[in-house]
DNA sequence: GTAAAGTACATGCCATGGCATCTACTGGGC
DNA sequence: GCCCAGTAGATGCCATGGCATGTACTTTAC
């Protein structure tokens, strides 16, 4: 049998491929309906659902650097949507949480998502379970590696 | 049984995830062995398998801005790794194509990535090869509705 | 043939993210 | 207690991409 070398790339370019479409898809509606983009979606998704939530677990969770993890919670201050109170157990750090507008945001900015998805994955519900089944597994063992993990 | 929002939302965020961790990963290894990021290696390695390529050909399969592309084209052109060549049926546009220096690349930076994620993919062929397929089946359906792509 | 509409892409401005640096604070020796 | 290595994150500089605009060229309608 020959090598797998080609059906890794093909693969990673479907995925590649997938990704962009679906998050520019989302982005142009979340967007429109709620003047938001889908960074601001996951990063407002995680603070909710994240106990106790500073900028380095955003940054961890979505493999992105803590500077721009750090500038784009002043945004998402500045909006109105998030506040940084102080962490009583580290005094360098904030702790994250959603303001009432926030809160409120980031459940119709949801729903927006859930109905748009439900739109473009045009696949069977055994083939959207099976692949994510797949992605979960390789997910984690990406993070448990740190693979991709950027420094800042 | 429950809404499926849950579980769209769930797949986006696995598919997300293992993109961005992937992406990083790749675009890190071929930075230090070759100089170039992935999107300079997606873009020279549709040169190569694309005939008659132009500017617009590159943004539509990437999903990118025709403007985004002109300009990273004008930084693979600077690097002599590319070449703009008058289009004889259309003045306005130019066929792209490889230098010799620029296939060398795109060979040697193609098996880069190939090692690096036979390293990364800890799946299963049988897991590899079901996913790709509902993979590219979703990207077939999203590329032939023209989602999530940019203006420019 | 000519005018109008459309297309390809180059370019400018702006927003965002990476990386390096700086500051403030913490925790571990001693 | 004090010092020092380590950590959290804020900030600056730079590279990249999106969108808007400008220009050259092509196609369509007449």
């Amino acid at each position: 049998m020959a090598s797998t070398g080609q059906a890794h790339l093909g693969f990673l370019d479907d995925l590649v491929r997938c990704e962009t479409r679906l998050y520019n898809a989302l982005n142009d509606r979340l967007r429109e309906r709620h003047g938001i983009v889908m960074s601001q979606f996951e990063a407002l998704h995680l603070i909710r659902t994240s106990p106790r939530c500073r900028v380095a677990d955003l940054a961890g969770a979505v493999a992105a650097g803590v500077g721009a993890i750090s500038k784009g919670v002043d945004r998402l201050e500045a909006k109105g949507w998030v506040r940084r109170l102080p962490n009583p157990a580290d005094r360098r750090s904030s702790l994250l949480l959603l303001t009432e507008t926030g809160e409120q945001l980031v459940a119709d900015a949801r729903h927006t998502c859930e109905q748009r998805l439900a739109e473009l994955l045009d696949i069977t519900p055994e083939e959207l379970a099976a692949t994510t089944r797949t992605l979960s597994k390789l997910r984690r063992s990406l993070e448990a590696g740190q693979v991709g993990v950027p420094v800042g």
